[in-house]
DNA sequence: TAATGCAATGCTATAATGTAACATTATCTG
DNA sequence: CAGATAATGTTACATTATAGCATTGCATTA
């Protein structure tokens, strides 16, 4: 893409960071940074919690004229490739990876009470889950893990 | 429900062990065994891989007249309540339970070639992901742990 | 620069998954 | 049995996701 993207709605150093992430990330591996792959991180990253896709398109309303669901999908497919972006399986839902490299395993911690996701990166299986699979012959390629339960400001106010 | 119950599709020593196992959650729980339950339950335990909640519906017929979708879901809903049938998050499919007894988390072994599913059941979170959890201070109520990968036949057949 | 090829997008339609709401039937309890 | 509660039947719809094809953008090279 060219230079003239705009980002009107997260604070600029944060904005700065991700464009920056984003360039290097696609050039890397010689992709396109087009304007709905970008405008659809950004949106990912200027959200406190994880998005689902039908709300990332009511956001890209705001860059994007009129945009589709393939649309959404397909920036989403892009991200989600690299490393960048995870689908939280169990709430249908999107986040930017808070990890500085690619990686082959998650691990979410998910609030039940204000839906805050804490994204816990780890390089290789545990050894606990690493014998179950040898146990089994089982080649892992790659996991997911999600924790559900309580963050610490949901524990305190529910006290 | 009463004792006309008829499972016409799996074996008659598998379909007895999970009639008993399901008779017996169910006054355990003071549940009441009605006849979409018990007929969702043998849907699932008949298949070797997990089945979509649609996948279900479709089996349904043969011993249900034209089931409708929210039949399905509440019996899903109902023996997941009692941890005797798990959603696979990232299959958008479900699979009954061979632990032997309730559980908070799940592990499973997912084959990415042939779609087989491996549970293996463990008690606690391991070490690792307690440790993250308290480090964040987030109470784990419940987790879900999917491994993708080749299973054993798999690997072998590739090679 | 024009021609070509490929990558990405735009767009329409629809598939797949899941649920709300309310009427009806079955079961339990006193 | 009467009344309360639980479960089901049914309709309609909400949410999530993708297939297929026309169009546009962009890089390469003649």
């Amino acid at each position: 893409m060219n230079a003239n993207i705009t980002m009107s709605h997260i604070h600029p150093t944060r904005q700065n960071k991700i464009l920056q992430q984003a360039k290097q990330l696609c050039s890397q591996h010689k992709e396109r940074l087009t304007k709905p792959r970008f405008e659809v991180l950004c949106i990912l990253a200027a959200s406190p919690t994880p998005l689902g896709a039908y709300q990332i398109l009511e956001e890209l309303r705001k860059t994007i004229k009129d945009p589709k669901p393939p649309t959404v999908y397909r920036a989403i497919e892009f991200w989600r490739k690299l490393g960048f972006v995870h689908r939280i399986e169990s709430l249908n839902a999107y986040m930017v990876c808070h990890a500085k490299h690619l990686h082959t395993g998650e691990q979410f911690l998910i609030c039940d009470d204000c839906g805050t996701v804490i994204e816990t990166h780890i390089c290789g299986l545990p050894k606990l889950m690493e014998n179950t699979a040898e146990t089994h012959t089982f080649a892992p390629s790659n996991w997911n893990i999600e924790i559900r339960g309580l963050c610490r400001d949901c524990q305190s106010s529910q006290a």
